[in-house]
RNA sequence: GGGCGUUUAGCUCAGCUGGUUCAGAGCAUCUGCCUUACAAGCAGAGGGUCGGCGGUUCGAAUCCGUCAACGCCCACCA
């Protein structure tokens, strides 16, 4: 066979994922095997792939395959998310660049033209994870809003509903004027920004002139002529020159005024003592409010006044509940000012913040301003600063479910990688708020709550059961599904999410069918702790809540991909590559690798191309390894060489002791570490090696005993490999030996047994002799002797490693190996253990540089010794520490004092 | 403001409940090689006071305290 000596990916991935599809190998039903199962975080349906989704569904393939390859039933399933707020967004921008304004369209007629983006969009970026070699069961592959996940959703609402854990009320909620729907907490985002703190002048309705309240020894601050100072401990008068006192309210948000309907200052504040009891007038508006008080204002932030606007601040709101005061909304749900502000109708609400200000600067009414840094919420997902919103909304109670999510992830049953996520876990569960279900969005799945002409609601799964419920509850028997009017919100995409591993086996509408029995509770989620709060806690409050378990048994949480500066990846930046493109260039397998290269469990990951290319690099060297082996040919009549059979012996208990190792490391989810443990098996062990250990001398056939052996390495390494690089693999197995169609790497069973002592003790042989002939080569370096030149070794006093002469002399083109009492003059010596190696090298030998060596090593040897002498002179250290460490410092002590000796036995004999 | 985490070679990271010659790996770097599998390669080499300080201990990268820098999460000072 002829073999390119460079691999080309392209030639072969595609190739063997059709070979995958055809035989259907992803495929999984439920049979007497153990199950594995993987769901796949829903990627949105009209997104397209990027570095995050190529990093988790990565390791999700490995995770499967590898599960798949230990004989069990691995079914990973594939769906798609309706993401309702980014889909809507992208649809009402496309119905926008037709000019169609979704206010032009009914409900119908919206959601046709989103689900015609969604059959457009949906599904390509599925096709791309196809590209990545992902085996997800495609036959399975699911939709948050298709029939069943949908009547799931809907069940479920009905069921928390009827079980009174779902309630509707006006509350402040976190609303996005953009998209004009209410949020959940979660889908706030703070940061911190440079704003204006407004200090604005609140007359006191009183005649001019008034003094009531006043203490002797007030500070009196006249148009501002003082510097405030908030810690004052006594009273503070503001006073005009022409005689009208006024509170000072500082405010960020000075556009609100208008929704003022009292100031509250503290009671115990000294500084605002004369104020109360007092009313004052809103600047601009001129209302007139109340002074309340309240232990909620912070005496030291700004003077200590706090201007009370309950339709737009959260805390506003609860001293608005709690003195019973009106709340004003002056927004419109986009943001604009509204008809109840009575001012600036119709203006932006930042415009009219900006105008404000200006206008209250020119009527006097604006004492000062200053910077200042505070934190404002944007939206998630349109990253619009939200506006904290009075409006009736859907809830769910959320104390019962932290009570049945939080106790199985803090006692391990359920399991966090890493662990450290279990802190921020608890945190939030015992921290927990409801949850706002409702949306004002059309794309999603809408609450099944219908409204009674009559007034009052009910809540059904249809609408046929939902007139029934009218009928009886109105006791109205003529009632129909006309009189009827649905909600018109959605639910929050979340709400459907959090049931994606029951609902993708029909385990809510089918409780106990065959298949949620078999492959419920999941083996492994893997995810980003970005969305912990939003799905992965959800989703654990759902699974006990309707199968009484845990939905998964471990969580993996994947690292951030960031450019190789840390940035974050993002469009603007143009720093995020197109996964398609990386693999284009370096092919499936390279990017696996080059992902996998340095992703340790929850560590962010720093991409850079350079990874890939070392994946790339690697799979050149399988292939040409293979091409190597392939090409020898093969004779039954020699006899297997002594090296090679130590060789082949040596490789096989290489081979499972670091198989041992990687069955460890995936049971630690340590995935990178497993990937390079094979790489550098392959890579060193293997190739640099093995191979050369039993590489036949040029155009020499090799003996079939080593020949057939190799081959059932080479099995056993691709076998290893392929959860990592499934295309290779698969291409080298193939062609390995004759295989029938149907056949396929992926679906054979890892048997690797568990390595012996002697397997141990062979390994650790092995490792001196490389030393050995290690030690060689770097002789053959500084004495720049091409590896062509045969020379001899002479060994001291006794030969350790006899056994291994052999391959020591193939491995380092040693003629003959010579034990002896003393090594003859002129040779190049170094050690391994406490064994003394020579080489001779007659004149080519430089005695001064050989001493200076010896004498460097004797400089560093002695360095050591005295460290441990020092402890073993150390009577506390003796009487102490475990017989056992001090045996072997003075093992130490012995092995030092003896290569001291000899180094300077060598330096006499150059000295001669 | 509260909580969590990180800091080890130029870069990215491993070092588990202190003690095997413990200071490691990969990449990068340097040197010599187009040696008939592979230059996307081969062979060899250099490189770190384990963030600072203090403590516990016979013994500390590892345990404790403290400081510093960075990162993440949570929180209603307008």
């Amino acid at each position: 066979m002829e073999l390119a000596s460079k691999y080309n990916p392209a030639d072969v991935e595609a190739k063997w994922y059709q070979y995958w599809l055809d035989h259907k190998l992803f495929s999984s039903k439920p049979d007497g095997r153990e199950p594995y199962t993987i769901v796949i975080p829903p990627p949105n349906v009209t997104g397209v792939l990027h570095m995050g989704h190529m990093l988790n569904n990565t390791i999700q393939d490995i995770l499967v395959r590898r599960a798949r390859m230990e004989g069990k039933n691995a079914c990973w399933v594939p769906g798609t998310d309706h993401a309702s707020i980014a889909t809507e967004a992208k649809v009402i921008k496309r119905l926008a660049e037709q000019g169609i304004q979704k206010s032009d369209l009914t409900r119908d007629e919206f959601l046709k033209h989103a689900w015609a983006w969604t059959d457009e969009h949906g599904g390509i970026i599925l096709k791309q994870l196809r590209k990545l070699g992902a085996s997800c069961d495609w036959d399975r592959t699911a939709f948050t809003m298709d029939e069943k996940r949908s009547e799931s959703v809907i069940k479920v609402f009905v069921d928390l509903y009827n079980k009174g854990m779902i309630y509707r009320g006006v509350r402040m909620v976190n609303w996005d004027p953009e998209r004009q729907t209410a949020l959940s907490d979660e889908e706030v985002i703070y940061h911190d920004e440079h704003s204006k703190l407004y200090y604005m002048k609140y007359y006191v309705d009183e005649p001019v002139g008034s003094t009531d309240g006043e203490e002797a020894d007030a500070i009196v601050i006249c148009n501002n002529d003082k510097e405030f100072d908030p810690t004052v401990k006594v009273q503070v008068v503001h006073r005009d020159t022409d005689g009208r006192r006024y509170a000072v309210v500082a405010t960020t948000r000075p556009e609100t005024i208008m929704g003022d309907v009292a100031v509250c200052i503290n009671p115990n504040d000294p500084k605002n003592t004369w104020l109360k009891g007092k009313k004052v007038i809103v600047p601009m508006v001129g209302r007139v409010v109340p002074i309340i008080q309240d232990e909620y204002v912070e005496i030291e932030f700004g003077t200590g006044c706090l201007k009370v606007t309950p339709a737009h601040d959260v805390n506003d709101y609860m001293l608005g509940e709690k003195y019973n005061l009106e709340a004003i909304d002056v927004f419109n749900p986009d943001g604009t000012l509204s008809q109840a502000a009575g001012l600036y109708i119709g203006m932006d609400r930042f415009d009219c913040r900006k105008q404000i200000a200006l206008d209250m600067n020119q009527a006097g009414l604006l004492e000062k301003q200053e910077d200042y840094n505070n934190k404002v919420g944007y939206s998630e997902r349109t990253n619009v600063p939200i506006e904290p919103r009075l409006s009736m909304q859907w809830f769910l109670k959320m104390q019962h479910f932290a009570d049945i999510a939080l106790p199985p992830v803090m006692n391990d049953e359920l399991k966090f990688y890493p662990a450290k996520y279990k802190n921020t876990y608890r945190n939030w569960l015992e921290n927990i708020k409801d949850w706002c279900i409702s949306r004002q969005l059309w794309w999603g799945h809408r609450i099944p709550a219908y409204y009674l002409p009559t007034g009052g609601y009910v809540v059904a799964e249809t609408i046929e059961k939902a007139v029934e419920l009218a009928r009886e509850k109105s006791g109205n028997a003529e009632l129909t599904a006309a009189d009827l009017r649905q909600d018109e919100d959605a639910l929050d995409t979340w709400f459907s999410s959090w049931l994606w591993p029951i609902s993708l086996f029909d385990g809510i509408n089918n409780p106990g069918n065959e298949e949620i029995n078999y492959y419920y509770p999941t083996a492994d989620l893997v995810t980003g702790p970005d969305i912990i709060f939003f799905w992965v806690a959800r989703m654990i409050m759902a699974g006990y809540e309707y199968q009484g378990n845990m939905p998964f048994k471990n969580v993996y949480f994947t690292g951030i991909v960031r450019d190789k500066l840390g940035r974050k990846m993002s469009k603007s930046l143009g720093n995020s590559p197109d996964p398609l493109d990386l693999i284009d260039r370096f092919g499936a397998d390279g990017v696996r690798m080059g992902m996998m290269l340095s992703a340790p469990a929850g560590n962010d990951i720093l991409f850079d191309d350079s990874l890939c290319e070392q994946g790339r690099n690697f799979n050149n060297k399988i292939w040409n390894a293979f091409r190597l082996v392939k090409g020898w040919t093969v004779s039954a009549d020699i006899e297997q060489p002594a090296e090679s059979k130590i060789a082949t012996a040596w490789f096989d208990a290489q081979l499972k002791s670091t198989a041992a190792e990687l069955a460890d490391l995936f049971t630690k989810y340590r995935l990178s570490e497993a990937l390079m443990a094979v790489y550098k098996l392959f890579w060193d062990e293997f190739s640099s090696w093995y191979l050369e250990m039993i590489k036949p001398a040029y155009g020499q056939p090799i003996d079939k005993v080593t020949y057939d052996a190799t081959l059932g390495f080479f099995d056993g390494l691709l076998k290893l490999l392929h959860p990592f690089m499934p295309f290779i693999t698969e291409e080298l197995w193939q062609a390995l030996e004759e295989r029938k169609d149907g056949e396929s790497l992926m679906v054979q069973t890892m048997s690797f047994t568990e390595p012996t002592e002697a397997d141990k003790q062979l390994v650790a042989d092995i490792e001196k002799v490389k030393e050995v002939v290690v030690g060689i080569r770097a002789i053959r370096q500084q004495k720049n002797i091409s590896p062509k030149d045969e020379l001899t070794l002479e060994v001291v006093e006794n030969n350790p490693a006899e056994a291994y002469n052999a391959m020591i002399q193939k491995m380092a083109n040693i003629s003959q190996v010579n034990t002896v009492a003393a090594k003859s003059e002129g040779t190049a010596a170094f050690m391994v253990g406490t064994t003394e190696y020579a080489v001779p090298l007659g004149n080519l030998i430089d005695a001064e540089a050989e001493i200076a060596k010896a004498e460097a090593e004797i400089k560093r040897l002695e360095g050591f010794l005295t460290g441990v002498m020092k402890k073993l002179s150390n009577e506390r250290f003796v009487a102490n520490a475990p017989a056992q460490v001090v045996e072997l410092e003075k093992k130490k002590q012995a092995d030092a004092e003896s290569k001291i000796a000899s180094l300077k036995e060598s330096i006499a004999a150059l000295k001669k």
